[in-house]
RNA sequence: GGGACCAUGGGUUAGCCUGGUAUACUUCAGCGUUUGGGACGCUGCGACCCCGGUUCAAAUCCGGGUGGUCCCA
């Protein structure tokens, strides 16, 4: 970093700082890692090539986990009906002041104005009651890869908060509320999954209070992720709709015995958010670091010669391309650059490995290897150099997965009053978590006072509180452990 | 919901206070020389966020938008 900036004038990399400035930095790797650009219209991303790939990855895990366990995809239209929206009240409660509105066809006036749709239930409930006769046709599991839209007028941040953004919205129909809570809770641990395996984030997993749930959801299960400048990021939700969605748009089915039911619905989404916690978890003062598991490329290979050993270099480096076929891996052959700029190309880009293949590792038949993360170099032998570097990529998955868990672990503080509250969140950012006794204004007040809430309220079997416990903001009886943040 | 700061070629930037021909580096394209941590020479392309006002004259001053970043609630 200081030696890019001593270098001179010129400024290819990353200049802001993590720890200084990272709204700036953010922006900044976000667009000189070619992830995403600025649209013309405020709070709209372009997401290039790099970025989507990063999408791809992540929808191509989730995805395959989904139709594992009996989820199929469908696709319904982004135009929404009036009517259709206002049927089910807390839903155009909860969105109506972030609903985009079609309201022309040309420069004809539509008869009834149209919703972009801010999510789906209202349009694809309607239709799952029409397909659901028997408890024969039951669970009904659907998925769509889609984009929302929710006009928040509130400052907006690549992946983070825009306007526009791409998820996946499941929506299910079950017998009862065991089967349609069973189903809640698998779709949640598939979110813990995504993030644990693939994007080597750790998670907490809770439910939201009850004045933060979705609009009409009996309960909304969340998992919760924890950036390095201590501030958490709603990662995926989960809802159990109970019966809400199934009375106001009669989904029925006719049992064993011949009685009418009422069917429980859920409904599960994962945005790309996950890409913004992703990039802010990992990335670094170079620039972008990415897990192996979704890298675009997991390995570039940077051949070092002279004109005299430019033919043997580059056979050898071809040589090994074609050994890590089973990997997505360049060869970064341009000519006209040379290696070091490569090096920090790539680094910005956040590719994990790179090798080094220059005259004496061609000498030798072996490759030198360095970690993206944190440049740990390796001298390896050429054979056998796809085991060796699939070894290495896991390394790298766990270092950076490890490094993640103690950000989280170091950031959890139990605390018993407000002043402690207020002291840990201020000061350290991360969790508070605290005893509270259920009531939305001590929320309130947490939230006036240093714009943190309650991100969630863990499992019951987690810690179990002990009784006459006061809650932190009002010290009224506590009925249960929360945990506060300050979010994204 | 309130406030602060910012906006000049693709990127970084000088000029703005004190109005007059816009500075440099870099990227990019071409040619040649080059390659173990951001090489060099020559040539070329390329910009004052938008709308209005003041003025003989606006990147510069004034007003209003739009976009971005941050802080507070």
């Amino acid at each position: 970093m200081e030696s890019i900036r001593m270098r001179g004038e010129q400024e290819l990399g990353i200049v802001n700082s993590k720890d200084e400035n990272p709204g700036d930095w953010y922006a900044e790797v976000v667009k000189k890692s070619e992830i995403a650009d600025y649209s013309p219209v405020g709070g709209f991303i372009i997401v290039r090539p790099r970025g989507i790939a990063l999408w791809e990855s992540i929808r191509f895990y989730l995805d395959s986990w989904f139709r594992e366990t009996g989820v199929e995809n469908a696709y319904f239209p982004v135009l929404i009906p009036e009517k259709y929206l206002e049927r089910e009240k807390e839903i155009i409660e909860g969105f109506d002041p972030e609903v985009a509105w079609v309201t022309h066809g040309g420069e004809q006036e539509l008869g009834e104005k149209l919703a972009v749709r801010p999510t789906s239930e209202s349009i694809i409930a309607p239709f799952m009651s029409r397909w659901v006769r028997s408890h024969r046709d039951l669970p009904l599991r659907l998925n769509q890869w889609c984009s929302v839209v929710r006009w928040e007028a509130t400052e907006t941040k690549p992946f983070f908060r825009t306007k526009e953004f791409l998820w996946q919205e499941g929506h299910t129909v079950h017998k009862n509320k065991e089967d349609a809570w069973e189903e809640t809770m698998q779709r949640l641990d598939q979110y813990e999954r995504l993030y644990q395996e693939i994007l080597a984030i750790p998670v907490l997993k809770g439910e939201k209070p009850e004045h933060d749930k979705f609009p009409g959801a009996e309960t909304t299960s969340t998992v919760e992720a924890l950036m390095p400048d201590g501030k958490s990021v709603q990662g995926g939700t989960s809802h159990y709709l109970g019966t809400t969605f199934s009375e106001a748009f009669e989904i029925e089915y006719v049992d064993e015995n011949e009685e009418n039911q009422i069917a429980h619905t859920t409904s599960w989404g994962l945005s790309w958010r996950a890409i913004g916690a992703l990039i802010m978890t990992h990335s670094d003062d170079q620039g972008l670091v990415l897990p192996p598991t979704v890298a675009p490329e997991q390995i570039v290979i940077v051949p070092i010669w002279r004109s005299d050993t430019k033919q043997e270099v580059m056979r050898y480096a071809r040589d090994i391309q074609e050994n890590l076929s089973e990997y997505r891996v360049r060869l970064d052959d341009r000519d006209g650059k040379n290696p070091g700029f490569k090096f920090n190309e790539w680094e910005l880009k956040g590719v994990p490995i790179r090798i080094e293949i220059g005259p004496k590792e061609v000498k030798n038949k072996t490759a030198t290897l360095v970690h993206r993360p944190d440049g740990e170099r390796h001298l390896i032998e050429v054979n056998g150099i796809g085991q060796t570097i699939g070894e290495h990529l896991e390394k790298i998955y766990d270092k950076l997965y490890q490094r993640a868990l103690e950000n989280l672990q170091g950031k959890i503080h139990e605390v018993k009053n407000e002043e402690e509250l207020i002291e840990k969140l201020t000061t350290n950012g991360g969790y508070a978590k605290a005893p509270w006794c259920g009531a939305e204004t001590c929320d309130e007040r947490v939230k006036e006072k240093i714009s943190a809430s309650i991100v969630m309220i863990p499992p019951k079997t987690e810690g179990e509180m002990e009784k006459g416990e006061e809650c932190a903001v009002c010290g009224g009886v506590a009925k249960e452990i929360v945990y506060f943040a300050k979010k994204y």
